[in-house]
DNA sequence: ATGAAAGCGCTAACAG
DNA sequence: CTGTTAGCGCTTTCAT
């Protein structure tokens, strides 16, 4: 089946190609009796109105971009799933894109963005680099930009993330509670916003509790499960620590493998919690303490933001933060014994 | 910024637009340096040719849809994973829809990509419904179509999914061989493929072993975690099996969930096996036997499948089935005592 | 309430 | 190798 068009259904009903593009806006200058004649006959022939001359008229994508820096845990999941239920319901489409924690792929993707293909955009950030003028350029063609969970600390944008601050105080509280002196904590990156805010609640609990910050007890990862796992080997050989506070669940998972092989028992010798969205957590052996995100939440706040400025795109809005709450669920990794 | 046309850049530069336009195409008829001459200008003006314009003349959208039904198991974002990185090779983009198990929405969705949003797509097929004429829609707009993991008996097409049978078969032998003489087998939904094809397996173990099949041992579930688990209590409490197989992965979870509930323990009185992509089931307690499947290669395959067809649409090609190797971990819950 | 006509930005014949 | 020209299918004034 060839294309049909707006003309073809306009002769075939006698009318005017226009009136039937009226039929397909929210027109006014329409009555609804023939609105309803053309809408019956479209859907018989099966016929919708072409996307890209709409959109090369109207200059409307009805699409918008997800760019997220990785897939490998619930977190994005849900996130995503959050915003295509929003997007869905007005009726937006959604790409999606995956950065594997590369700055260079963030950049190239955000780059085939900027010709009008999407509307609008949902980032979570990827890694460090300073250099954000793939972001700019987006602003540049009136592209906005709402990030969630991950942002860039010196490109001021629209931000909607968890309480991460405080929630990383009262994990880190949580183990001093539990009786450990010495505290480790893994960050994903500390040059992410990400990393910085969770290790600034960290820092915050320790000097409550009066025990000095030690940058020997934090670990700055990488990219590499591997690579990971020996350095929080070298990190439990070296120092001893008694408790570790993991900023992302996949380095709360390894320091699990990596304890067990060295033989060092969770929760007896190391408390362990984490930033997590596992649904299973209690399910672990031994159960996981999590600081648990409202990441389906955080993804339909997110869409919502977006909309909202799309809505409005007069309303020039100040650089503003959404901030959901987590919630902390103690279990046996970080039992007092 | 506005908007700056092929026509701005080809004035700038004192040139025709068609000429501008063939130095963006990978077109022949150019020379390298004036070639060369444009691409700088361009990148200096910060333009990129509207994409809607393109599309409408070229017919092409360098667009894919991918259509899930739902997004709780690492499954589903590992294809997605293996899916977008073959498209972003391919310049292509990636649209991500959720249908949350239901046709309908499934139906809606592919209507609303019929219009020449997308150049193919890949579906995981929802729940059941003998009609599907919304995807013969798409057949008609001859739009391809790939379905990975969930296909439907009735609808011919392409489908890149796992050796089902088989690993279902040896799951079940496994089950047999340590011990098992009364297992049930929890099925998502046994009138989508995934579901019957499964069940064949399964069946074919029993049969093998001279084991009565029994329908009561057969639980047909919903797309309602609560209900789920009071047939699996309901189960488990009427016909006390000695091992379930579950095709899927939340089953298993709430399995466990209820095996706990009711202090029956697993592998002790209970032994259990599923299909699940969760790369800690060795971290659950008791360790989860699995069904690995390649979710990751699936999506891959899926993908270059989809665009092998895109790049030879004269070449009309049977339906055609790829089965990728699923691996058995065999851990703790199926262990024999 | 409907129709006529101009043109969105680009591509691809065709001509040179 | 480059330029001219005619649309792609739709939306939107401006008439009527």
């Amino acid at each position: 089946m060839s294309q049909i068009t707006i003309v073809d259904l306009a002769e075939t009903l006698g009318l005017s190609k226009s009136t039937v593009s009226r039929a397909f806006r929210d027109s006014s200058d329409i009555s609804p009796k023939t609105k309803e004649r053309i809408l019956a006959k479209a859907e018989e022939l099966g016929f919708s109105p072409n996307l890209y001359a709409s959109s090369l008229r109207g200059n409307r994508s009805q699409t918008i971009a997800i760019i997220i820096p990785e897939f490998g845990n619930k977190f994005f999941s849900q996130a995503i799933k959050g915003i295509e239920l929003i997007a869905r319901s007005k009726k937006y489409h959604t790409l999606i894109y995956v950065t594997d924690n590369s700055v260079q792929n963030e950049a190239s993707i955000v780059r085939s963005l900027v010709n009008g293909r999407v509307d609008g955009v949902l980032i979570s950030a990827s890694g460090e680099g300073k250099d954000h003028s793939h972001l700019q350029t987006l602003v540049d063609h009136d592209v906005p930009i709402v990030f969630f969970d991950r942002s860039y600390d010196d490109f001021h944008g629209h931000f909607v993330t968890g309480n991460d601050f405080e929630s990383s105080r009262l994990a880190t509280q949580h183990l001093v509670d539990n009786g450990c002196k010495n505290i480790a904590y893994l960050v994903i990156n500390r040059k992410v916003s990400i990393g910085k805010i969770r290790m600034d609640g960290y820092r915050k609990a320790l000097e409550d509790n009066g025990i000095l910050f030690q940058e020997k007890l934090i670990l700055d990862t990488e990219n590499d499960e591997v690579k990971n796992r020996a350095a929080i080997r070298n990190l439990i050989q070296q120092h001893k620590p008694d408790g570790i506070f993991a900023s992302v669940e996949r380095l709360a998972i390894s320091t699990i493998r990596v304890a067990q092989q060295e033989g060092v028992q969770i929760p007896e010798n190391l408390k362990l919690i984490c930033f997590s969205c596992l649904d299973i957590a209690d399910l672990l052996s031994p159960s996981l303490s999590v600081v648990k995100q409202p990441a389906f939440a955080m993804g339909k706040e997110a869409a919502n933001f977006l909309f909202r400025i799309l809505d409005k795109p007069t309303e020039l809005r100040q650089q503003e933060t959404t901030l959901l709450q987590s919630s902390l669920i103690f279990q046996d990794s970080s039992r007092k014994l």
